[in-house]
DNA sequence: AATGAATGAGGGTTCATTCAT
DNA sequence: AATGAATGAACCCTCATTCAT
């Protein structure tokens, strides 16, 4: 069909075998995993139904057993990235002090899994919503950091629009094709100099080291 | 608001009558100007063509006269609309000496425009790539800011990357709709902010007036 | 909106409009032509889009051009074989001053229409609402007959219950196959008689001979 | 056929309990008591096989361990629906020595009926076979009255039209929506009198009593 | 028996594209 | 040029039917 190895580490899992015995979770699970390449590979509005139920092995049939449209199958889809994300960088910061520190880190962790991951990546340049939703979680760091004066800015749609905005585009960098830490930092440094921290505590944040890469793919679920 | 020609957005009256020549290039013009309030409150991909032969009141034959695709169209529209801004911005801080003072005005009058012109916000809202186009404008005013030394930031695409993002994401939070000039300077400092300018240099910039608003609207005839 | 002063800045409908207006015409009764015969053969509800776009040798698309769903087409069908129906019979009674004599004259010309004219037959076999439309037009007959005592029945919807129900029921049988005119004439002395008019008057008006028949279909358009 | 059990319209307490045998004719009794408000308010051709499955409580599997087709379903429903009816008029009418008076107090019963039981008159509204059906059960008596010269009409199959026409229209009108004893009366001489009966033996046969309306609609648990 | 997930053929609908006038 | 009728491929959606549990 569509072998294009570009998220296979193996070849299609005869996944219908699975499905024998499970039920409806696995198979809505298995389409939206099935169709994040999709989404990154084609945008949020030009695939078409058939095109999900092909990646994920199913007739259209089953698929809107599960969906009514595109759209909600894309909803699904971002959540579960947003979830996912989120699960790995929420719990790396939740001990740091200075919620400055947790948006330099948070947002280097963020830059980073998103130029490591081929997936990831593509789907978020074609789907910016993920952004979206990702950045209503560190709207509480913000909120602290506002409210301890830490920053100059004030108000916390713009602060958002900034932190948004900022990685949104930084991400369709050529320099985030290869996604250094130190571009990441770069672009965190922008991020906190827009929303008006000082250089000095800018750079502390910057200081600390992010935790060492998982080896496993962080969009995992598809391999299983 | 519009002063005379209540009868242009009317697409049956109009345009088709006794030119003499160079009745292609207003019949082309009149098309693209039609379809700025459909790709407005339509989006970039939803629309027909039949959408946008109606919106000029002609036939489908006669748009493919003009465009291949709606794509085709949308470029064109983009076009049009960022040659309309950059003609409002450009003379008017072409005499400004500090490369700074030029980005900063120019954010701002960006801004104004994007708040002030229903059509034209609308527009942004749906097609963003208004915004990345125009930022290629300022790269000048960028390149020389950076090579003086007034910016920390030395990356010009993540520079490029700070201005679209902060600007595109400021106006789609609330305090964009009734957008007062006051925001608009906020955003226009959050972009010098994050590009690394100095606090000083950015409030010095910022003091500068901005021309007065012209009563017309820019993207004149089209005003609802 | 339309000051015919303004002489040539009329849009005047492009020539070619006219031509199509009178194509599009065509088209459209070329397509309920052709669906008499569908609805004849499969009954109201079967027969989908596509067999109507093939009976009349359109494509879907075409079809769509000019009817959104097969009810719609069902519709303007009934209604153009009602008034071919109502175009023989009306002329041939209206100058008859006994109100009972037009609507016994009226039902044996029905009846004879019906059975002779075999596409009719199986239309009306399949909807019979052609039955329902048609009863409307001899409401003014039976209106009279009532007011003049000429009928024991006062109830001006149950009589056209009667003459609807007894007609539609009376061609399905058997003896409606052949159609002969004197049982065409049992039909009508049933209808009269179900209404209360006396026996002597239901004689006297069946003894008026019918108008010979046409040698033609007259849904004859058809084989052109 | 209908004790207490109001706990019968719920389809999931319901009749899959303590069942020993006799479990596979209930449920297809009770599928088909669910079908007849389905048909009622939805005619024959509408509704899907999921409906009637989701009406009676039960899987589309088990739908199908019962009947192949909705068709099917509907001939069950009818069936019943008739043996119901014929169930109340038959043994009412048995004793009465002449056919005519026979057929009038059936036909009024029948009327009766069919405008006082809600679902009874909307099936028949949409499913109007019932009548063809019931007509069968009166072909005796009908066939008795024309041998016994009691009407002028010799034709049996033009008798049986005129009886299920007039009645079935009859039942559509706007009189039939609050069915009084009196346009039951009327619906029957129509009928009569269309059969050529004489005036005074048909108000002779309309003097019969009807007997008393039993309390609960005969249609049983289903009445909405 | 009963269940309901999965299927896929069938039919509905849209719309880019062509073309005769 | 401009027109708009006609086209048909592509997509959407439903639902009868099968089948493993």
């Amino acid at each position: 069909m569509n072998d294009k190895s570009s998220t296979k580490r193996r070849p299609r899992p005869h996944h219908r075998t699975a499905l024998g015995q499970a039920q409806r979770e696995k198979t809505r699970a298995w389409i939206i995993q099935s169709a994040i390449p999709v989404f990154a590979q084609r945008g949020p509005d030009a695939p078409v139904i058939d095109d999900f139920a092909k990646a994920a092995g199913v007739s259209r049939g089953t698929f809107y057993n599960y969906f009514q449209t595109t759209h909600e199958l894309l909803d699904a889809t971002v959540e579960l990235l947003s979830n996912d994300v989120i699960a790995t960088i929420a719990p790396a910061v939740a001990d740091m002090p200075d919620p400055v520190m947790r948006l330099a880190t948070a947002a280097r962790m963020y830059y980073r899994k998103a130029t490591h991951d081929p997936l990831f990546r593509e789907f978020l340049g074609s789907v910016s919503s993920v952004g979206t939703l990702a950045v209503e979680h560190v709207r509480g760091d913000l909120q602290e950091a506002m409210d301890a004066g830490l920053t100059k800015l004030q108000d916390m749609e713009l602060a958002q629009a900034i932190a948004v905005g900022v990685m949104v585009f930084a991400l369709k960098t050529r320099a985030a094709q290869d996604g250094s830490d130190a571009h990441g930092a770069e672009v965190a440094r922008a991020i906190l100099a827009g929303l008006g921290v000082t250089p000095a505590r800018i750079e502390r944040a910057l200081r600390v080291p992010l935790p060492a890469t998982e080896d496993e793919p962080e969009t995992g679920e598809l391999a299983a």
